[in-house]
DNA sequence: AGGAGGATTACCATTGAGCGGGAATCCGAA
DNA sequence: TTCGGATTCCCGCTCAATGGTAATCCTCCT
């Protein structure tokens, strides 16, 4: 499936186009947009004007490109991120009422924790967190609630492979690792305090789907030292339930909150 | 542009695909997606299987497909649409923790408006905004204050047009709606009563940026003949200078409110 | 078990959309 | 005015996309 010699779908360019966009470059020209993704001028001129002829991108008056409003609501209106989010929020207010720093919601997607909803925006601490933003899974409270409750041969493969230290107290020994998330299935939550940057300490809980499998991760930034992780545990807990039942779950049944492994 | 005999570029089919899904309809096997976008079957799997791919789809453990986390989070991360929203999210949950209602941020798209984030769910009233979904300008408090501070052309192309009456209170005569437009720029909101639907009444102000031209508009809705305007107004008003700073804009200077008129 | 009906995959001849190099043109800054 | 980059125009080549038909798989239902 490619026209081109490169061997590229139009799908595949596509692609390519509309990562060229983050949120540091949110417009750009069109001869940047080729720069960027590394497209002929000519192919990407042509695929820029299909673009713009659909709405997926709009062109703004000084002649820069940006993604189309179009696209945001296309994509919006059908995906199921929506129906999470919209689930969430609600709890998530009340979870930042009381927190005050800041509070997300992340998923598992491609071995790295996708964060799909942030509220707070406290200069105070450091929280490197960002809607649509990616983090190490290893490296993060929210990542490891996600892995602690994966299927156990997606906990293996990850394990196997070679995990980045990011600080001092970023976990990196497999064994150790499972230890954590044993740990962290145990308990019900994960604290880890500074271990994607030092001076912050993330809290996080899972989210069950209906068939009580876990589909998200919600948890709380603050700043090192002053976790004060008994206190907030149920807080988060209480929110976590709350957004379970939203999404149709029926309570754990004994025993099967571990079932996955 | 178009590989097809019916003369439609890939871009195009992606659009009909991605247009299948919406909020009632968030995954499908692929055969209805054929059915539902008339593409005929063929290449409707040939083109499902190059999105899968990419990840722009995603094929759950039934076998149905869904729109991918990779497009949500694509779109997401190079869209405007996250800085407008991030930018109002907080104002907004002010506004709603005062009015306990139903609050809405909606932008002037493709002659509608185009609400890009809600908060509350109050079952009591009836409040048919959902987050990407659309309403006709002329029917919403939010939509007359887009249009009220839109360029005169544009306000004149669009009152050309015939306007749909959903209510008695619904106003869809050009000489009326100019008077109403030049009001709500005169008292900086729209209130409502019942123009959509006819429980509910709606209230709405401009949010500016860094220019002065108005980006969005942040409303509420609450339950007809408990508008209680006069306290609302402020609350509103409050917000929406906050979030317009948040975007850059720098106080409004004397006479430039109009200026697009 | 058998079979009906739909979903999915496999096959394949046809063809025009996509491709991209190159050159011309436009445009703003020096 | 000159200059460099952005944008548009031009055009022949070619293979990816197309979509019909048919085979296969799958899931209920009898």
């Amino acid at each position: 499936m490619a026209n081109s010699p490169s061997g590229e779908s139009i799908i595949g360019r596509f692609v390519r186009i509309v990562s060229a966009f983050d949120d540091r470059h949110t417009s750009m020209s069109v001869a940047e947009l080729g720069r960027r993704t590394g497209l002929p001028v000519t192919t990407t001129y042509r695929l820029v004007n299909d673009l713009l002829l659909e709405r997926l991108l709009e062109r703004e008056p000084g002649g820069d490109i940006h993604i189309g409003t179009r696209m945001w609501e296309l994509v919006s209106r059908g995906s199921k991120m929506l129906g999470l989010r919209e689930a969430a929020l609600p709890f998530m207010e009340d979870v930042q009422a009381v927190v005050q720093h800041s509070t997300t919601l992340g998923i598992l997607d491609s071995d790295e924790v996708l964060y799909i909803e942030r509220l707070g925006s406290d200069k105070t601490i450091v929280d490197i967190t960002k809607i649509a933003g990616r983090l190490p899974v290893h490296a993060t409270s929210s990542g490891l609630v996600l892995l602690a409750h994966s299927p156990a041969a997606y906990q293996d493969s990850f394990l196997a492979r070679p995990l980045t230290k990011f600080t001092e107290t970023t976990l990196t020994d497999p064994a150790v690792l499972r230890r954590h998330l044993a740990e962290i299935r145990q308990r019900g939550f994960a604290a880890m305090p500074g271990v994607i940057v030092p001076e912050s300490s993330g809290i996080a809980v899972p989210v069950f789907g209906p068939d009580n499998t876990v589909r998200a991760a919600l948890s709380v930034v603050v700043p090192r030292n002053e976790e004060n992780t008994a206190a907030r545990v149920p807080v988060l807990m209480a929110a976590a339930r709350g957004i379970s039942r939203s999404l149709g779950w029926r309570g754990e049944l004994k025993g099967t909150l571990r079932q996955s492994h």
